[in-house]
DNA sequence: CCGATATATGAATACTTGTTCATATCTACA
DNA sequence: TGTAGATATGAACAAGTATTCATATATCGG
């Protein structure tokens, strides 16, 4: 059995487990995710978040941003399930959708904190 | 002790305590990291040197990309340390950096199968 | 109901960045 | 040493997106 395009390298076999493993959209998701809190202005609101809720003023606060800026930040982690809000009188209160982000971000601390 | 300027919401205290804990370089660093991977390129490379190391020629097929596209992810990869290289006669064989990106990953991996 | 406060939204702009194309570099080998 | 194979690089272009500015919506107290 001779493979008649082959570089000098030893490992094709592996790369069938790795696209056997990962589809396409797992990996869209996954980078997805990624990238939304890839962004210091949302990584700072999660972070912000992590100790508890907070209502838009106090997370514009928070993160020494402005009212409009954070409030579209605001909308991209909600569409994306990084954060649920409910209304409180004349505030809507902010907080993480659920603990499975701020582990990985306790990860990511880690890593660069070496 | 009267603020004079408060929000309806009574979360203030914990604004200090994020500030305390994550520095304007530590969120740079977390949200530089979560960037490069957030990019299904990049993350594809990643992930399918997660099962072993391999030549460029080898991650253009697992990835289905071309020689140019790659290589300039790889470099970028590679500068922001989530993959090394070493030359193996004509090919240049890369592999991941440590098993830290891979811990992330996986968590992340998680989250989007739900 | 009205004005004040809190939050959201839309359009426009500026910036970042992934890909492509062309070309350069480097290694092995005849 | 010259040629082929493997990889890297630089410039140009296109696409995506964070921020800003202006404005809209919604709630509460009086």
């Amino acid at each position: 059995m001779e493979d008649t395009f082959e570089s000098a390298c030893k490992h094709g076999e592996n790369i069938k487990k790795f696209q056997s493993e990962y589809k396409e959209e797992t990996i869209a998701n996954m980078a997805n995710i990624l990238k939304i809190l890839g962004e210091p202005s949302r990584m700072k609101i999660v972070l912000a978040l992590s100790y508890g809720e907070l209502c838009v003023f106090h997370i514009v606060e928070a993160v020494k941003s402005n009212q409009s800026a954070v409030s579209h930040q605001l909308r991209i982690l909600k569409d994306n399930h990084i954060i649920k809000s409910r209304r409180d009188g004349q505030n809507i209160v902010y907080y993480l959708y659920d603990d499975h982000i701020m582990e990985i971000l306790n990860l990511v601390k880690e890593h660069v904190e070496e």
